[in-house]
DNA sequence: GTGGTCTAGACCACC
DNA sequence: GTGGTCTAGACCACG
């Protein structure tokens, strides 16, 4: 079963896409495998305090880009292949690294700030 | 008069809030100073292709933060002093890295990676 | 619930200005009382012809005021005792009994002549 | 010249259109006769303090009634006939009155309360 | 279904 | 031209 432990709500985003955007990065990050069975939308919703529609949104996104596959009766499960998974790898790694600098860059950061802002908070995050 | 060129627009946070942010990086950057004029609501609103109350928006809570001087007939203009920069500064620089940190740590990159991503795609970003 | 039918719209006040005054005018005749609920914000938009936002607006400066209790996922209802209305009543009933002196004055009508307006069109206007 | 002495600002309503209703109260009171001389926008903006395009489009609008007659170089004038006067008067007085007594009776207020209301605030109201 | 927010277009008053 | 407000339509989260 999908651990959602370390999800972390955020504001200014909507809920559905932070629960889609959390398990596309941990297909990035390989901790979610093809077959993996994901929590029912009762269950996550319960754990993560929010309504069984706002689950339902991001799981029937997920569904029709065909990176998980529902059918009634049973728990959903994962549907991935190596194609699939280094497709949404390029999409959020690059998506997301460009923000950064360009947000960074924005501030005026230097390449070298940027990183050393990185070292500092690094271990401080909560995971 | 503020130059919004490096303006990029993204979709998953609300327009009038990614302006109030360009805004604000700026501000950090030193790029915006004290007294320097914002476009009018209707330019930029016309540079952006959005709606002038959506640029509105944006600047009615810079207006009500002290950020920004407002008058009918006149182009609004930037109130800033030593204070108010620092309190900006630090506000979004450890916000913004904070984020980066939880959405990499999310996708499973370590530190080092998280560094040669930033490293290999810095020179790649528009400015 | 309470009703709108006797709810006319004019023009030269905003929309929501009169929605919020046909309320507080009800709460004076004593037609809306305490634990009243308020149509919904579609409902009511649909019955007048209007945007829900125009209804929202209106609501919301009612809420601002505690004469309204709003909880999502539920109907709105009056929130009223003895001190809010006694204050409703003088504010409303002195506002607009001066506002029809001074528009009679300036078209030169006489007191016993606006006395026998209101006596002559007193029963034509519908209720 | 036409008289501008008794006009008092509200909100709620477009500058442009109180005056417009204040030259047409005028006329129903018979204080504005045919041929009498408006006072010049720039005169009448700085009596009332607002801006003169303001003046210029409730002068505009009467114009567009046929009620004023304005000449480059000259005072505009007052072009009234008894058609026009008394078709204004059916208006004005009986849309007024109408809708004193729409909002007296949405606040449960009887005829003979309403009265005693004029009665009472009639000569504490400023002229 | 409910309340709330974001974006859009038109209008008002002012310079 | 400027800033500000009102109305409108679509979307989000919740019950």
């Amino acid at each position: 079963m999908i651990s959602f432990d370390s999800f972390v709500m955020e504001d200014g985003s909507p809920i559905y896409m932070q629960i889609l955007l959390y398990i596309k990065r941990g297909i990035v990050a390989g901790k979610i495998l093809h077959d993996d069975e994901l929590p029912s939308r009762r269950l996550l919703s319960s754990l993560l305090g929010v309504n069984p529609n706002t689950v339902q949104k991001a799981y029937k996104l997920l569904e029709d880009e065909g990176l998980i596959r529902s059918q009634t009766g049973a728990a959903s499960t994962m549907c991935l292949d190596e194609n699939k998974i280094e497709f949404v790898r390029r999409d959020l790694l690059e998506r997301d690294t460009r923000n950064v600098i360009r947000t960074m860059r924005q501030m005026g950061v230097t390449q070298e700030q940027a990183i050393r802002l990185i070292e500092r908070f690094w271990n401080e995050v909560e995971s």
